[in-house]
DNA sequence: CCCCAGAGTGAATCGACTA
DNA sequence: ATAGTCGATTCACTCTGGG
């Protein structure tokens, strides 16, 4: 079944179709199988597709936390694939349908995980489809490995292509740097995840397992499209990008199979109020904090696996070891964990407490630090 | 031409080999293609493989074509496609290889850009390797984009993959966790690029384009390896790979085709002295030592049949029987299973939950269990 | 009103060993 | 092969409720 509905203000009466659409349905949701609702879209009429697929996760049994909690996986039917051949073809079907509509100077971001987006992006490159920056979505609260047999799987990928090699884009070079303190936006951005008030709700519990937070497309739409650009997502959700290009001035189309996604996509978006100018102009994003683990001075370089460590009397002796923990007597562990067990006391604050040999002096861990933030320009 | 150059204190004369090699050609730069190299290895003997292959797609349409059939570029789409096809059968090619000759637990390194590692990536996925972690280099200093058209290029992406799916591989959580101050190791990681002393230099210029730093290699061995693994690397280069892998105390193969390079390589590694083994020392995972069973704690005498346990905020009790199962009201059974039971909890870590009184403190289980490990030297 | 403790949660390809 | 048992494991942030 097809239908559109049109949100907002010029709400129009939702109707069916099924032959090549006359305009373009701006505003709309239409509620259809990607791939059939944008065969129905004219050709090179779109300034940016912005698609997040199903990254065909191919999960195991349950996880449980630590604490006996079980995690909330994403077991949803749509993200059901029997094969890699079975996604590969749903993934080249739909990247071909969207660069048919887009425009010659279009552009089209994706976003995926490990699971699927070096399929996504090798295919996307078999389409003709150029690349132009892979993007690291930094998360700021990532889920943990709750067995500790990983990497904390912290960040997801996105990648920006334009419709073919000669595209002439759209990049608001100076939009992103005015954003970055007046430096060049880089292509790892940290965020944090979708949460709180942001988080779509139905019935107390979350309305989709994997809505993306409104900063991410934020950047996304003020980089690469300008006010008037029409942006297509065929895989709306629960309406982030529509809600987005709303607030930022931009023309919008979505595509969605599922009712209920439908349902809490518009009445998000009617709730979400355009930007006037003046705030649109003080949005900015605050820097990091960074975070120096002690590791760092070792792989730099900076302190050599074996060194000794001593307090600023000399009357405690450490040594270095590769992984960066330290060792006194039977004692192991963090700077802070040893250096409170040298002192008997609850807690230390090792960068200060502990001291290298440096020329015939000694030098605090902390000024190592100090260095090392100079180095990386953190 | 094929050569075998060995390094470091042993030095073997070079010798051309064609027949399959009879042992590990351990500290070794085999000068060939990484190939046909890799096909004279066993099947099955390596631990891990660091594979940094060449990126550049422009390149490609000569350079990884298969034996035969330069065919003319007829158009510039087929011309794409061609290169494409051509650099994904080089990179199938290597990586089949380099699956074989891959422990069934060893596990595979790959870096690369956007330019190459979807490519890579879905290719990995279809030879059977299993991917563990994404993993994104951010680099503290890159290089800006100087015409300001795209986001500065600020890392590369590295995949972490299993020989297969059932692999059981080597992940030294505990270090990496001591690494990155008690906090798990994200799958996002902050490293200068190589520059400076540590540059590889010929005439003042740089030896080798592309040469990776130490640091990314140090944490890469450091997490993924144990000292005595056997390291290969089939995209030598300047040999980042086997300068740390000698310095962890791990075993190193490199492949390289260009002499330019094994002659920097082998200068540099006979030059890097190994680590001495106290320093190199990690925190061993606490699944790696060896299990001290509950009932060992009271053979011992540490704990009395009959003493009592308590959680870290003393709500609940249970009681030591001499069999060393706990029993807490009518509940009964080992140490995770009350705890589980008393916290009406799925499962609980009973070494971590229950504590005893000792000297007017409470002391966690765990902390018994490492002294019970330091006491009969584990 | 504020403050603090405690509970809840997020795209997750999340054992090992023995009978 | 498979089932059962034993064992080991979490970070940042938000929200709620009690004081």
């Amino acid at each position: 079944m097809t239908a559109m509905v049109r949100v907002g203000a010029n709400t129009r009466p939702a109707k069916a179709k099924l032959a090549p659409l006359a305009g373009l349905p701006l505003g709309t949701i239409i509620q259809d199988d990607c791939v059939a609702a944008m065969a129905r879209l004219p050709e090179a009429s779109i300034d940016m597709i912005f698609a997040d697929p199903p990254y065909n996760l191919q999960l195991g049994g349950d996880l449980f936390r630590p604490e006996g909690g079980r995690v909330d996986a994403v077991d949803d039917d749509w993200d059901k694939f029997d094969t890699f051949a079975s996604y590969d073809s749903f993934t080249r079907a739909w990247l071909k349908e969207a660069r048919r509509i887009l425009k010659p100077n279009g552009t089209l971001w994706v976003i995926g995980s490990y699971h699927n987006i070096f399929r996504v992006g090798a295919a996307l490159q078999d389409e003709g489809y150029w690349i132009l920056n892979d993007i690291v979505w930094r998360k700021s609260n990532p889920m943990p490995n709750f067995r500790g047999t990983r990497f904390t799987n912290a960040h997801e990928t996105m990648i920006w292509a334009s419709r073919s090699e000669d595209s002439r884009y759209t990049f608001n070079y100076r939009a992103m740097k005015a954003m970055n303190d007046e430096l060049q936006m880089r292509s790892d951005w940290l965020l944090p995840i979708c949460s709180g008030s942001e988080r779509a709700k139905v019935d107390g519990s979350k309305a989709h397992p994997t809505q993306k937070p409104e900063s991410l497309l934020y950047r996304v739409l003020l980089a690469c499209t300008n006010p008037g650009d029409v942006v297509l997502d065929p895989f709306f959700g629960t309406g982030t990008t529509g809600a987005v290009a709303r607030r930022l001035g931009r023309e919008w189309i979505g595509i969605e199979r599922e009712t209920r996604y439908v349902k809490v996509a518009r009445g998000r978006i009617d709730a979400t109020l355009p930007l006037d100018e003046s705030a649109m102009k003080t949005m900015a994003s605050k820097r990091a904090q960074p975070r120096v683990p002690f590791g760092a001075l070792i792989e730099t370089g900076m302190i050599e696996p074996g060194a000794v460590l001593t307090d600023a009397k000399r009357r405690y002796r450490a040594r270095v070891r590769a992984d960066a923990s330290v060792e006194m007597g039977e004692k192991q562990g963090s700077i802070h964990q040893v250096g409170a067990a040298a002192q008997s006391a609850p807690s230390c604050n090792g960068w200060t407490f502990w001291h290298v040999e440096q020329a015939e002096a000694l030098v605090a861990l902390d000024e190592l630090r100090q260095k090392y933030l100079l180095l990386t320009g953190e």
